[in-house]
DNA sequence: AATGAATGAGACTTCATTCAT
DNA sequence: GATGAATGAAGTCTCATTCAT
């Protein structure tokens, strides 16, 4: 079995359910059926533990915004796009809950988070497309990401709060935030 | 003095500069000039004291929107209360490091969320308003809500990425905001 | 009221209750209805007010000794003194749980134990004249009298641990002590 | 080097001569040459390692009285066994200091107790075979076995009192003893 | 005399990291 | 490469004592 693998995984697990302060490395070594110096053979501190976790959650994310349909409208993209992203996030609140754990902390560095940004690249493409075609509003995109992302990050944490959620609901957002960018 | 004042000003100064988890309370207990043992009068654990600077928070940002004008349209008082809010941020940074920062955390107790929810009763009721008139999206308000909450925390962390914003930048987050809100 | 002894009353309770090292100042002061520094008045630190409160349970416990009928026999003495003595700590259980938790604690001052020492000097007269009719074994006092307070004091502590104590106990015990030291 | 058998070993030495409450754990650590953190390798806390060293001279306690000579008489049994147990303690009177100390403190917990007790169950055997021989009085066998208990203890506490212990004494005492326990 | 907020030394305990095996 | 016992710095929290009111 691939130790590392193991390490990346328990450790994903216990962070999110116990939080990253009270994880203890022991936790960690003993979840992954390792011990306490493996991990660190692999990983040289615990907080670059913690980032390469990060980077490979953006990893998985991105993977899934390779295959764009280029032919579609941008709306039907960007309907997929918000689609697959929430998706993904609802099939593994694992990945979410990390990230909203550790999305502001000081934790994760400059570096992890300029990795985390080529998933957006297809995105920007994209809506940089939609307003050549005078579709998405003429605002900067960065700000028009950040929106979407805010939207993206909201909805789940609702989503995962609710007790029973209305299939409505991923529509209803869908709506909203793309009436916010349409021109 | 107020020495109670001083250790909340403190430690809300300290725990958003150098990070929760880097913040031993002997640094707050030096910058609020008291010893440890006066924190923990006021406080019984590090986690109450942090669980009362977000009430505060949350307090003094319920305080902003006690004065809505019910006789101006929907929309306008909708720029009203967003740009508010953002102004309230704006111009309190640390307010918003410290919530950016703990909003997720599971030291935040349910208690506190609870508490901190009361701030944003009066926007509830404006939206239920406008969907009474037909000008808000007949989506629940929750839903509605999250949605508006993603778009002003996303907005701020973008803000305060930037080295230089554009004065425009706020009026567009208004613009997607309403936009993605009204029928 | 008299504060001090409401300080000593309160402190006998929560150090019997609570134990030594979990009773704070604070509580003793909020227990007796005074303000921390009332009890500095009174007693310059925590371990003299201990050492004042094993002095005066000492001093109770002399004064029921004080009237022994000289003209009855020795053992009929001796077993008043015995029984007063056991009777004394049953109607007080809280005076016996200070001494038990105490009695070998380096807390207690050597003044302090040889001030309480007083309070065995009729029970010496006692047993010298018990000696000098030959009733009482010739052994050393100072043993004897060690050996008399180890019977006292495990009988007590099997008394508090019984839910229901016999009534023949007690006699029994008394037989036991009797039958050792008689001649 | 066996390290735990090291902690256990400051530990008494140290919470004997100092006292519970002025020996630090830090101190402990010291004196057995290791890291504060390896005690707590051991023992999760400072009481458990404080019921471990009572437990472990309860057992040591028990040791001495496997071999009782069943062929002798009873009062030969007893005296040796009185013997035994006194010389134990007169040959290790930290066991002594530490026993005295921690006897009747909140410290020492139900289940040490419990298994305390273990180590008089041929005592208990003895007595029970005195009764059945009408060679010891008829009185419940917690009773005597409490008083033989005080009756130890005590002697044990004048006897390090004492700066010269006159040989006789321990005979006196066994003498009393007996006497008081026999038919 | 009475008060109790303030103090800070020092207690217990945790845990990231090392290193000899 | 794998291990986990050992480490000790650093954290949280307690509480006896002081002193200005």
């Amino acid at each position: 079995m691939n130790k590392k693998e193991a390490i990346l995984s328990s450790a994903l697990t216990l962070l999110t359910e116990t939080g990253v302060h009270n994880t203890p490395m022991s936790a960690i070594a003993k979840a992954a059926g390792t011990g306490m110096g493996t991990i660190y053979n692999y990983f040289p501190h615990k907080d670059i533990l913690i980032n390469e976790i990060y980077v490979s959650i953006k990893e998985k994310e991105k993977s899934i915004f390779l295959a764009f349909d280029a032919s579609k409208p941008v709306k039907t993209q960007f309907e997929n796009y918000f689609t697959a992203i929430i998706t993904f996030f609802v099939e593994n609140p694992i990945y979410f809950k990390f990230m909203e754990q550790l999305q502001a902390s000081p934790i994760i560095t400059e570096e992890s988070r300029n990795k985390g940004e080529e998933s957006v690249v297809s995105v920007v493409k994209l809506l940089a497309n939609g307003q050549k075609e005078r579709i998405i509003k003429d605002i900067e995109l960065d700000e028009i990401l950040v929106f979407i992302g805010g939207a993206i990050m909201s909805y789940l944490r609702w989503h995962f709060n609710q007790t029973e959620t209305k299939s409505s609901s991923l529509q209803n957002q869908i709506n909203m935030t793309w009436d916010a960018i349409k021109e």
